[in-house]
DNA sequence: CTATGGCCCTGGTTGC
DNA sequence: TGCAACCAGGGCCATA
């Protein structure tokens, strides 16, 4: 599923094809994409504005759009499960599954989207979506010492904790699963309990999991995510326990398992990370 | 404050 | 073999 990584590498290698490019005109096919504003809505505030510049905020892609040099609003492209951006050659065939099209002075802009869940907004102020996200992972203002007194300050079991993107933007279910494998971490452990070691190794984790994810281009592991080139990418052959459950762990050769967490699937090495005793409610 | 469960969607998988 | 039931999963919302 397009998390951090996956959105870092569509903004990268999508950039260079749409900064500086103008938009003509475009098509709706799927109205909810948008998020509840009308297709002639849309297509009137994104029609004759110039690309600015393309940037990624937590899961989303974010494309600054101006006319005649000035501010003209952002669309805001969130991928959640199946969503996908490229930029196909004009009159191309962007197959069944393409909710919006955008017309470009060269190549269209295809958001395809099989399961509908993704969005592609289009806001005078990003900060009416965006706002309310926690810091970036690869930003400066996650530092260890923050990642210690917001987890004090909490008492939710990490793996909730980490997924939700008011306190921590860009993760989702497979890297907070690598993640606190990396760190030793057990996903039922309350935040409150973590040990300071155990912080500094989580926030080194964290980043260390995003930035070899981010070189990889992502992981694939299924037939959803492809790069706006169509490439897979090749991270998913460096997970250590995500989808590996009845496997050996690579670093101990335990079995690693696969419990639920709060409606989610979640994988762990029972050895690496033991949990402590008293620690979260439920089974396993 | 924290947790739970439903909803949105569809293709792929499982079960009979 | 055929078909229906079920599942995954991010974010949001209502409820406990």
């Amino acid at each position: 599923m397009p998390e951090l990584p996956e959105v870092e590498t569509v903004a990268r290698l999508i950039r260079p094809r749409l900064e500086g490019r103008r938009i003509r005109g475009g098509w709706v096919g799927w109205e909810r994409s948008l998020g509840g504003m009308e297709p002639e809505a849309f297509l009137a505030a994104v029609e004759g504005t110039r690309v600015a510049r393309v940037w990624r905020r937590a899961k989303q892609v974010v494309v600054d759009l101006e006319r005649r040099g000035r501010p003209a609003g952002h669309l805001l492209v969130h991928l959640r499960m199946t969503g996908r951006l490229q930029v196909d050659p004009a009159g191309s065939d962007p197959g069944p599954y393409a909710r919006v099209g955008l017309e470009l002075d060269r190549g269209v802009l295809h958001f395809i989207d099989v399961r509908k869940f993704g969005r592609f907004l289009f806001r005078e102020d990003p900060s009416e979506v965006l706002a309310g996200l926690g810091p970036e992972p690869l930003g400066e203002e996650f530092t260890a010492a923050w990642l210690g007194s917001e987890l004090r300050r909490r008492r939710r079991l990490l793996k909730p904790l980490l997924l939700d993107q008011a306190f921590l933007a860009g993760l989702g279910n497979i890297y907070v699963d690598e993640a606190l494998h990396a760190a030793r971490l057990h996903p039922l452990q309350r935040s409150d309990r973590v040990r300071p070691e155990r912080v500094r190794a989580l926030w080194a984790a964290i980043r260390a999991t995003l930035e070899a994810a981010i070189e990889r281009e992502g992981s694939s592991f299924d037939t959803f995510y492809r790069t706006p080139e169509g490439r897979p990418g090749s991270y998913q052959h460096q997970f250590q326990v995500y989808g590996r459950q009845g496997r050996p762990c690579r670093t101990c050769g335990a079995t690693v398992q696969r419990i639920v967490v709060g409606q989610r699937g979640t994988h762990l090495c029972p050895r690496c990370q033991r949990r402590p005793r008293g620690a979260g409610a439920g089974p396993a």
